[in-house]
DNA sequence: ATTTATTGCAACATAGATGTTGCAGTTGAC
DNA sequence: GTCAACTGCAACATCTATGTTGCAATAAAT
């Protein structure tokens, strides 16, 4: 593959991960447009609309992969490793921002991905119910989604917020929360 | 109209709204079909697919109107407030589970509406920092996702969880936070 | 019992999205 | 400079969703 080809598919990929996540019914013709690309270029790279969507969720669990690898989940210390998979997570999910709890539903491989790695992420949760981290009355399952919906808010309603910061608004939301108790 | 005529129309409109939540390009074809109706019914009951959404957001707004209402953010204390709005829009956000945000661009009158809910929420978050009861450095818009997020994760990721309970863990994680300190 | 509203069904028309192919032009690699 | 890869463009076929209409059947209201 020349150069300027693989700028293409990156370009293509940004693009569309961009515009699905603000309408997931987006037609290939709008992604190949405002990627700057015929739209017969994106049918070539991509067999077909199914493909395009499989690249970009795989191009999304890299992302994270890396980011959960090189938190070091299990083996730093929780405060340590839940502000460094923030900072990584947050530009992760801003690059792309498409949903994939929803949108992978037709694809067992990038399923499987994701639970796999929602899987890490949540064993990280239990070490930090465990270690005293968190509350005892607090559920595993309950602690993991408020992460969850902290990161998605920080990150797409509040695109300005730099990602150290980020990681500091969701860490201390979710720690100590809001109040003054 | 008549009787059977207006249990049909709620059936699609609710039917509807649960579908187009976890696929937004569901046809109307499936909507149909779902609600146990013709095809041709749907079409004779709205014009088009855009009248069908309007329809949805509409019975989305007007729940979440009622709530606003019998919540009264502005004279009851913070606490009994926030409780009753939480008790009330879990609910209403489980039955019409459409995101608003994302999908009524394109209704300016259903977006003026929702703004104008947005805003009475917001204001009431501004009186909850005022009176107190949230931390000095803690930015309103900030505090307001946070609440957002909150409500949407226990709403459609613990369906099982009953609305008062709901209420409580959604009040506790946003003032108290889940971390021991 | 008659009227009226509503429905399901079949058939049709239209528009838009998807996917394919051939061809000519361009650009990077060698 | 030559070659191979890649691109844009036009044209085409296909499929699906959307929306419409006519008609017969049904069930509520009077």
């Amino acid at each position: 593959m020349r150069a300027d080809a693989a700028r293409n598919l990156s370009s293509v990929l940004r693009t569309g991960a961009r515009l699905l996540a603000e309408d997931p019914s987006t037609s290939m013709a709008a992604i190949a447009a405002a990627a700057g690309v015929d739209r017969t270029t994106v049918h070539r790279r991509f067999a077909n609309r199914e493909a395009l969507l499989r690249a970009v969720f795989q191009a999304k669990l890299d992302s994270a992969e890396r980011v959960l690898d090189e938190a070091r989940l299990t083996e730093a210390p929780v405060p340590v490793a839940l502000h460094r998979y923030l900072e990584g997570i947050i530009p992760v999910s801003r690059e792309w921002p498409v949903d994939t709890r929803r949108m992978m539903q037709k694809d067992p491989e990038a399923s499987a991905r994701r639970e796999a790695q929602s899987a890490r992420l949540s064993t990280f949760i239990q070490r930090a119910c465990d270690e005293g981290y968190l509350r005892a009355d607090i559920d595993a399952a309950w602690a993991r989604a408020v992460l969850d919906a902290l990161v998605d808010s920080i990150a797409h309603r509040f695109p300005a917020v730099d990602p150290p910061q980020a990681a500091d608004l969701v860490a201390d939301a979710f720690l100590r929360g809001l109040g003054v108790t």
